[in-house]
DNA sequence: CTTAATGCAAAAACTTTGCAGTAGA
DNA sequence: TCTACTGCAAAGTTTTTGCATTAAG
C-alpha cells in the first residue's frame, strides 16, 4: 500500500534549545547528547534504539548503547522525543516539532492519508487535559475510515491510490 | 502493510462466535480459552498478559501463563483483541467491541496510562470529518505530557515517582 | 572541585519456544 | 484414535541498573 510521505520539515527545534533546556534542569550538555540529538532531528520517521546507536556510532564510535538509551528517554521526558511501541517489540523514537501539529485521516479503502489541522480540536483537547490536570506536551490523533473517492465508489472497490 | 478493521458497532461479540471461530479454523475449544474469553470480554480497558492470568487463575488455579500468552496471541489473530503497547514494558490487550471507545493520556514521566472519553471531543471529530467528506470508522487517539504527579514536581526534579 | 554523564557488564523484565503429557473432535 | 492444546522449564530479547571512571560546570 503505498501511502503519502511526510517530508522532513526544516529542523523545528533549534539546536540551542536542547542545552538551554538542559541546563535548566540542572543537567550537563555533552557530546554524546548533541550528537544524538542532532541525528535523531534530522532523521524521519521511527528509529529504534539499535538504529540510533548504529548511527550516532559513526560519529562517536565509543559511545555505549546504554547513552542512547538513557539520552532518548531524557529527550522523551524533556518532550523532544516521543516514544512508539509498536508490535515488533522494539522501542521506537520520532522527533516531535514544537511547532505546528497536523492530525491524520488514514483512508482505509486507498490509504490515502489526508492531513488536517483544527483549532477547536486543539483546544477542546487541551481542555480535557485540564480537567485531568494534565499537562499536554504533545498527541497523536489518526481518524481511520474512508475518503470521499472511496466512500462514493461504495465498499467494493477496492482501487488503489 | 496490513489494517484490520473493525465495523461492529452495534453488537457486542457473542460467546458463541469464539467456538465457532475457532472450529472454523480447526481449533479446539477448550476450557482455557473459554475462560479467558469470557473474562477478557467482561473487563473493561487494557489488561496484561499477567493481569489475565491472575484473573483466570481464580477460575483455573492451575493454569498456565504461557496458556495465557498463547489464548491472547490467538483471539488478536482471529481479530476479537487488539494488542496495544505502551511505555511500562507490558503488551495489553483490550477487548474488541465497536461499542465503547476509549482514548488515553500517557504520561511521559512517569509513564502511567490515563484512559478517557469525552463526547465532545467524540462529536467534533465527527463533525471534522464530515468537512472533509471522511467517513471515520474508528480511530486512536493518545495524548502525550505530565500528570498532576509528575508535573506538580516540576521539571527540575530527576527524582523518580 | 563537584556532580552529573558515560560505558561496560550484569541483572531484570518480558516474551517465546521445546516437549512430554493431556484432552477435545 | 488423531491432533491440537496445556503447562512447565528453559531460552531468547530487549530494557534497566550498579559502579568505577570521565568530563562538564
Amino acid at each position: 500500500m503505498k501511502l503519502n510521505f511526510n517530508f522532513k520539515k526544516e529542523s523545528p527545534i533549534p539546536k540551542a534549545q536542547l542545552k538551554t533546556t538542559l541546563l535548566n534542569g540542572g543537567r550537563k550538555t555533552t557530546r554524546q547528547r548533541e550528537e544524538i540529538f542532532k541525528l535523531f532531528q534530522d532523521s524521519t520517521g521511527h528509529r529504534s534504539l539499535a538504529q540510533i546507536h548504529a548511527l550516532v556510532s559513526k560519529k562517536i564510535p565509543r559511545i555505549g548503547y546504554t547513552t542512547v538509551y538513557r539520552t532518548m528517554k531524557l529527550l522523551t521526558e524533556l518532550g523532544l522525543a516521543a516514544q512508539r511501541k509498536f508490535a515488533d517489540g522494539e522501542t521506537r523514537y520520532e522527533p516531535i516539532s514544537g511547532q505546528e501539529h497536523h492530525d491524520h485521516f488514514i483512508c482505509v479503502g486507498c490509504g490515502k492519508i489526508i492531513e488536517f489541522e483544527d483549532d477547536a480540536l486543539e483546544t477542546l483537547q487541551k481542555r480535557i487535559a485540564e480537567r485531568y490536570r494534565f499537562q499536554t506536551l504533545h498527541h497523536r490523533l489518526e481518524l481511520y475510515g474512508r475518503c470521499a473517492d472511496c466512500g462514493a465508489r461504495g465498499r467494493r472497490s477496492k482501487r488503489k491510490a
